[in-house]
DNA sequence: GCCGTTTTCGGCCCGACTGTTTTCAGTCG
């Protein structure tokens, strides 16, 4: 899919733009970047179905941008951007990563000493240049020198696996300071917001927003700034500071009034796209909205600020959940009341793709069933891998079906209703890895690709197309392969699979599992225009992974799906005929 | 460069913090 590319390239031309002091321009191209990358559909195929008409259909998108994607798709390149590429040092993109340099820094630092890139810069700092140079001094020079160390510590964003458990950490031991230090805040008013709220796969910082009168705020403040483990205080004021940890994870601050508290929490959950698409509705209806509420613009009076629900309903537009508030038509839908009603927590009756140690698990088949019962699942399926991942310890028939007798042995003792699966390797030619005959003893069959990750795009949909083409599959699982930071998606043709899925009454997985969150939220949007049921799923290897739903939840969520787009939602009966219709 | 039940031209989100300034520009989110 093209969507990524040209987003990119977009970007990169807003850097540029900006780097020349051009106005405006690189707003417009980020707003079209911004939109593209969440279009939830391939624009290649747009292109190609409407041409530019369709592309200029898209929001941000006019004439002119249009035509440098039309061009692009055409002929691979924009020639408007390749003569714009030399007019701005090579390393702009990672210069604009730097806290502290924008782009009339950068060109000042560029035409005073020439530096191009990350590293020109640090020589500079180390020979004691930037000093010298007009509104910048020592401390300017520090402050950079800082800001490039914690950018080769750590650029990349937080996975959020880890995010969320640190976030949950750092506002405990904020609350106990708070405590301790008698600051009269409302402890349960202390939370998290930005992309960690919405739950996005990765975060660049972790947001935290506490409620307190103006006089307790620098109290607030003290208690953050002193947690443990901070290795340098960004900034500190009464209403905003910034930490960075030892490990490397920056942590904002910002403490409010009780008549702000919602406004601030809707503001800095944002996203920043879905903001400005709601701060343009407030000036449309004579309003205008900041992080400390929304006002009349005449009387300069608050009409709303104690919570998110009173701002969005003033706005014309009912709640919208956090993790839709990406600017992928949500406010529309809001202003409309046509929202889908998100699946939630309590909605999944059941975990249906997990390992023992009959292969990879670390726990015995007896563990996992007696935890996933006291999570209060209704049913499991336990999903061992098939005998070629022998790295996986893989099983054999014989072994498989000594894991059978074991199960019905152990449902005579428990009350949660298991299910015999197996997590089965899709081979390189598209088959399965057991034969039919023993296929068909399984109530759920999860196909999964675990090796020749680099074959060609054509290659691997074909061959995961054939094994949906199977109709002992039922589901399958982490459809992109990508692990977080690790490992990019396979190339993967994504129409052909999901529309061989709909055929073919195939269930797609959402892997819960914070390397993998596979698929992510902008693939569960495509697969659910193309009428696909999914599942969401652990795939756990020890007990405490079977709390990791919590994330593949978030994504299904991101993805705007509801109760009845996921089958371990329906009672057990109703999710046993949907496996057996996908058979017969 | 985009967009329009205020506009096809003239707007384009809004406020905090810092550093180097004597009143503000740059950056950030």
């Amino acid at each position: 899919m093209k969507n990524r590319e040209i987003a990119e390239l977009l970007y990169e031309a807003a850097d540029i733009l900006e780097y020349q002091q051009v106005e405006w321009k690189p707003r417009a191209y980020r707003k079209a970047a911004q939109m593209i990358e969440n279009l939830g559909e391939d624009i290649k195929k747009i292109y190609e179905r409407s041409g530019k008409d369709g592309l200029t259909e898209i929001p941000g998108i006019g004439e002119s941008i249009a035509d440098h994607i039309a061009e692009y798709l055409e002929t691979g390149k924009v020639e408007k951007f390749e003569k714009l590429k030399g007019k701005a040092p090579s390393g702009t993109a990672e210069l604009m990563e730097i806290r502290g340099i924008g782009a009339k820094k950068m060109k000042k630092l560029a035409d005073a000493f020439g530096i191009m890139n990350v590293s020109d810069l640090k020589e500079a700092i180390n020979a004691h240049k930037l000093r010298k140079l007009e509104n910048f001094g020592e401390k300017s020079e520090e402050n950079l020198a800082r800001a490039v160390e914690q950018y080769e510590k750590s650029h990349s964003r937080i996975a959020l696996g880890k995010a969320l458990p640190l976030a949950d950490e750092i506002i405990s031991a904020l609350k106990a300071r708070c405590k301790s230090a008698r600051c009269k805040v409302d402890l349960a008013k202390i939370i998290y917001t930005g992309s960690l709220r919405r739950l996005r796969e990765t975060i660049g910082d972790i947001d935290i927003l506490a409620e307190a009168e103006k006089e307790e705020a620098l109290k607030v403040m003290d208690a953050f700034v002193s947690l443990p483990d901070v290795e340098e205080v960004v900034l500190k004021g009464s209403t905003k500071s910034s930490i960075i940890l030892k490990e490397g994870t920056a942590i904002d601050l910002r403490v409010v009034t009780p008549e702000s508290y919602g406004a601030a929490l809707q503001y800095f959950t944002g996203s920043k796209e879905h903001n400005i698409e709601l701060r343009n509705i407030a000036i449309k209806k004579g309003y205008k909205l900041s992080e400390y509420g929304l006002y009349s613009k005449e009387s300069e009076k608050q009409i709303a600020g104690k919570s998110e629900e009173e701002i969005y309903e003033k706005l014309g537009l009912v709640y919208i959940p956090p993790e839709l508030r990406e600017s992928r038509g949500e406010i529309k839908a809001a202003a409309k009341n046509a929202l889908p009603k998100l699946i939630e927590v309590g909605d999944l009756r059941g975990d249906i793709h997990m390992h023992t140690n009959y292969s990879e698990g670390k726990e015995s088949l007896e563990t996992m069933i007696g935890e996933a019962e006291a999570l209060g699942y209704e049913y499991i399926a336990v999903t061992d891998h098939s005998r070629s991942q022998r790295i996986a310890s893989g099983m054999e028939i014989e072994k498989l079906k000594a894991q059978w007798y074991e199960i019905d042995k152990l449902s005579k003792r428990f009350k949660i209703k298991i299910l015999k699966g197996s997590e089965v390797e899709i081979l390189k030619d598209g088959s399965l890895d057991y034969p039919d005959e023993v296929l068909k003893e399984l109530d759920i069959v999860v196909g999964a690709v675990h090796s020749g990750f680099s074959a060609p795009e054509k290659k691997m949909t074909e061959r995961i197309v054939s094994a949906i083409g199977n109709r002992y599959l039922d589901i399958l699982a982490h459809p992109s392969g990508r692990l977080l930071g690790k490992r990019e998606a396979y190339a993967v043709n994504f129409e052909n699979v999901f529309e061989a899925a709909a055929a073919n009454g195939k269930v797609m997985e959402i892997n819960s599992q914070p390397s993998r969150l596979d698929l992510n939220d902008e693939l569960i949007l495509r697969a659910k225009n193309f009428g696909l049921k999914f599942c969401i799923s652990t795939d756990s290897y020890t007990i405490s992974d079977l709390a990791s739903m919590r994330y593949g939840l978030g994504q299904a969520r991101r993805g705007w799906l509801e109760k009845e787009d996921v089958v371990n939602t329906y009672p057990y009966s109703r999710l046993k005929e949907v496996f057996k219709k996908i058979k017969h």
